[in-house]
DNA sequence: TTGTAGGCGTTATCAA
DNA sequence: TTGATAACGCCTACAA
């Protein structure tokens, strides 16, 4: 059996109290009673009874991680705040997605009966998070999102404007002339970096729009038509590594050259990104760090930290990672 | 705040006791003061501390899952066994990785504190699962592996030799003659299907030995040289979709054409296999089936169920994806 | 500086 | 068929 406070207590020849205090170092004990209890403990392999504790203090020690999907991104996020939050002697559970769309209420109670210490919130659609968010506040749940834009819900972001920013930079800088951006009409941030590239560049944005969900079809379908764009562009930025890859694929077809007739560079450094012909220069997101940035945002908060200037909101960047494509 | 029982019991106007029975369905209660109890309980919304259940009946509704990596193809199996563990009441976390080799032994504390209900244990290197398997085993914890090979250990395992040899056979199906194998010499489950479906056509195997350990590299310096491979493969069966796409990007250096100079099968499914150009026809695992399958032999050793002939250890098949590739 | 005692919400024993 | 009541292991107010 796994010695428990009492057994500690009897080797010692002294009471719980004593035990308790000495172990956790709070209130006065007698230095040398301290360490012969310390020892006792550790001789004992003495661990706290988690459930005693929470039963006790009403305060698990569990950390509930809701994802929706479980796409090759968020793996390294979520390793990230495993690993930091069970440095702090946290367990992190996570919970994934529900299927039926009105299933907030659902997975809410099924957070409020493990009553976990606190919650991260992975990126989800608008009003699932809102509703979660409304009530995880009133249960007082203290919670942070990862890449969530939710008002009132602390959040863990990305600078992908900057990140594209930064690679058509990098691109011109190659002394590629006609930099596309190939993605979504419709999707600000990204393509909002690319526009202010371009506009410091003084030239003319190039736009490939796609328009089908399915991103490696879309980029796919782009590729084939590469040859018949006017203006014709020597380098390409893309909405994501997927929908490079499709592009890649397409215009592998034509027999275009990668790198040499355009230069390509996707987001998210999915690991496809490096398996590809040519390896795909990406824009990568920090997903580890993330989970550790939001994993201590939340611990400052279990902690009743003062929260910082922007109410424990960060947003992190990214980095160019360099491979064949361009 | 949450109803306990008392509250449902004061509600009812019945003793904890009765509300426990009713509840929870064993002993006796009169059938009307049932009913009366169950909707006064589903009124107060009332849901059971499992933090006071555990610390009482010193069984815990969690399930640790172990893995030493986080790479794409172990989420689908922690998916399948969250979402299985999760509709039989039961919750997940997982832990990651453990970066010193000798820390099994850590790791064991962390779990022994825990004091999961089971263990779910994913592939690892040898010494550590034996370890790990001893552990758990003197703490009576019950456990199954997820392809692992270790002995005393229950496991779900994966026929990759089937897997190869079927794929073989429907590369051969389609008028391929050359049938090459492109892996590693010393790992054996593979190759023994390719040389049983290459022993049942009648051919000679052509080996494209890999001795690199990135298998990406170790693929594409072996596509760079295959013009020069004598005899002349027209279809090629790798080791790992990684291994395949970097043959890929061999081959498209030089310019050879998939599927029409070669056909190459892939293994795995990776996500990368679907974005590539051209699309990877690859074997697949049941990822998500496996985690199915490890939480139910969990559950049914855990649920103290006669184990069935194989002691809960199953093995299953893997699933050839057509793509473009072959 | 140390010890006594009560209670967290459940389950389970024993009587009624 | 039902109800007091003890106990799980920990934390902590209060007393010594």
């Amino acid at each position: 059996m796994m010695a428990g406070l009492k057994d500690v207590a009897v080797a010692a020849g002294v009471s719980i109290r004593t035990v308790a205090r000495a172990l956790q170092g709070t209130g006065y004990v007698d230095s040398a009673t301290r360490k012969r209890v310390v020892s006792k403990a550790r001789e004992l392999d003495y661990r706290p009874n988690l459930a005693a504790r929470t039963l006790r203090t009403a305060r698990s020690f569990e950390i509930s991680v809701l994802a929706w999907s479980m796409e090759e991104l968020h793996v390294n996020k979520i390793i990230g705040l495993e690993q930091t939050f069970r440095a702090a002697h946290y367990s992190v559970n996570v919970l994934f997605g529900v299927p039926d769309p009105g299933g907030s209420k659902e997975l809410l109670d099924a957070i409020r009966q493990r009553r976990p210490a606190g919650v991260v919130i992975l990126h989800a659609p608008e009003n699932v998070m809102s509703a979660l968010a409304r009530g995880l506040n009133e249960e007082q749940i203290p919670a942070i999102g990862i890449d969530t834009q939710t008002p009132g819900l602390d959040s863990i972001r990305i600078d992908r404007q900057q990140g594209v920013y930064e690679a058509v930079l990098y691109l011109a800088g190659k002394g590629r002339q006609h930099i596309a951006y190939l993605g979504y009409q419709h999707d600000r941030s990204r393509l909002d970096g690319y526009h202010r590239a371009l506009t410091q560049l003084g030239r003319e944005p190039i736009m490939i729009a796609v328009d089908e969900a399915e991103q490696f079809r879309g980029g796919r379908s782009a590729g084939r038509r590469f040859a018949t764009m006017k203006p014709h562009p020597d380098a390409v930025q893309a909405y994501t590594d997927d929908m490079a890859l499709g592009f890649l694929a397409g215009l592998h077809e034509q027999n275009i050259a990668v790198p040499g007739e355009v230069a390509l560079i996707g987001f998210n450094d999915n690991r496809a990104a490096a398996l590809a012909a040519p390896p795909l220069t990406t824009v990568a997101q920090p997903s580890h760090e993330i989970g550790v940035a939001a994993a201590e945002g939340l611990l400052g908060k279990l902690s009743g930290a003062r929260p910082p200037a922007h109410n424990w909101t960060r947003t992190l960047s990214t980095r160019l990672i360099v491979r064949e494509s361009a």
